[in-house]
DNA sequence: AACAATACCTGCAAGTGTGTATGTTAGTTT
DNA sequence: AAACTAACATACACACTTGCAGGTATTGTT
């Protein structure tokens, strides 16, 4: 027990560490999304955290710990937020079709763009790679447990693991097409398009828990 | 005229200078493909295509007009090559389905990597934001030329647009996603997935010209 | 043949990014 | 309270990138 009061502060190591870590994700995530893969680099993360160099580089060794710990944290949280709106999927008169929006809400907000810049750096970083390899099933797996919860053993059919993929294809490509073209007004349009033909597309048994 | 031939290569400036401009562009989407963008240095490029660094600069003053320059050659290039096609869609018995294939057949190749490197990190490079502006309503416009072309007048209805977006962006999240999820194995078959779904949606009442 | 213009080369300056080595402070253990 | 460990800070070395200045060679012009 930290039974001990040395100093003033009345932190656990623990407590301090944890700190430390989250605010330099934090500022991680925003780098990503505001400068980039190459953009963020471990000074630049520091100095917003408002951290020296030497204490994130105590916590991650490497700018790939850095930031393949940092998407993986945006994504634990967003799935956090994923399952917690889980009984209200179960209740709703059109689960697929909340489903499917809930995946839009997601893809909202900093995680898409941070995770994208990391995984494109990742398409030609060695060492990134091999992290992101790491990271990525833990992710699947995440995705697949929430159909599990929700559709039942359906969820583990070849048929529902392709229909998840396809519309998870599909809100990925929208949201890069916006990039590309800055026309975000009609934006919320497409999706609703999108969803209208996923919708349609989803397996007919398809039936929730 | 190129009338005296004081030199012993006896090629003309313009020559020279269309060969120079054609190998750095080519080593700049090489690079862009294996590299990244941040990889893609002017260092290497140069390096790469067998010249100096000076000449390099002297062709294209700084890395953004460089990058951008090789991504509008290969999107040139390869709308060259769909209009190419253009006569067998028209016959085809199954023009829709056929453009779209044809439409991921483009995709295919270095120019998709290449490009969506361009585009990230455009994302969060004022400079190469400005240029990549400058050439995103080139591309857009030949694509809908090609639509014109091939579908007549319908091709400038606002539903046809949103279609052909819709289509694009389709392939985008599929060739996006196959970074994520190493396995191309099912790619072509998430692919036909896909397509059917498109070929579905279809505007009923579009026909060839 | 002489002059101009463009293509191309060499070398450099300034700035930046990453990782590491080494010192200091705060917390933990006995 | 002393010894120990983890957290955090400072400073530096090495490599690397970009853009530019100033020179040489090739082509075009008169």
């Amino acid at each position: 027990m930290p039974a001990t009061r040395t100093s003033k502060t009345g932190r656990t190591q623990e407590e301090r560490s944890a700190a430390m870590r989250a605010r330099l994700l934090d500022a991680t995530i925003d780098c990503l999304v505001e400068h980039g893969y190459s953009g963020t680099t471990t000074t630049r993360v520091a100095e917003r955290a408002g951290v020296t160099r030497g204490a994130q580089v105590h916590h991650f060794p490497t700018k790939a710990d850095l930031v393949t710990a940092a998407v993986r944290d945006v994504a634990a949280r967003r799935a956090r937020l994923a399952f917690a709106r889980m009984d209200e999927l179960a209740a709703s008169t059109d689960p697929i079709g909340d489903t499917l929006d809930l995946l839009w809400e997601i893809h909202q907000g900093p995680i898409f763009a941070a995770s994208t810049e990391l995984l494109l750096a990742a398409r030609t970083d060695p060492a990134l790679r091999a992290l992101v390899a790491e990271v990525e099933p833990e992710i699947s797996e995440v995705i697949v447990e929430f159909g599990r919860r929700l559709f039942g053993p359906q969820a583990d059919t070849s048929a529902f693991r392709h229909y998840a993929y396809t519309a998870m294809d599909t809100v990925r490509g929208l949201l890069v097409g916006s990039w590309a073209y800055p026309d975000d007004s009609h934006l919320d349009a497409r999706w609703q398009r999108a969803r209208a033909c996923l919708r349609q597309l989803a397996p007919a048994e398809l039936t929730v828990r």
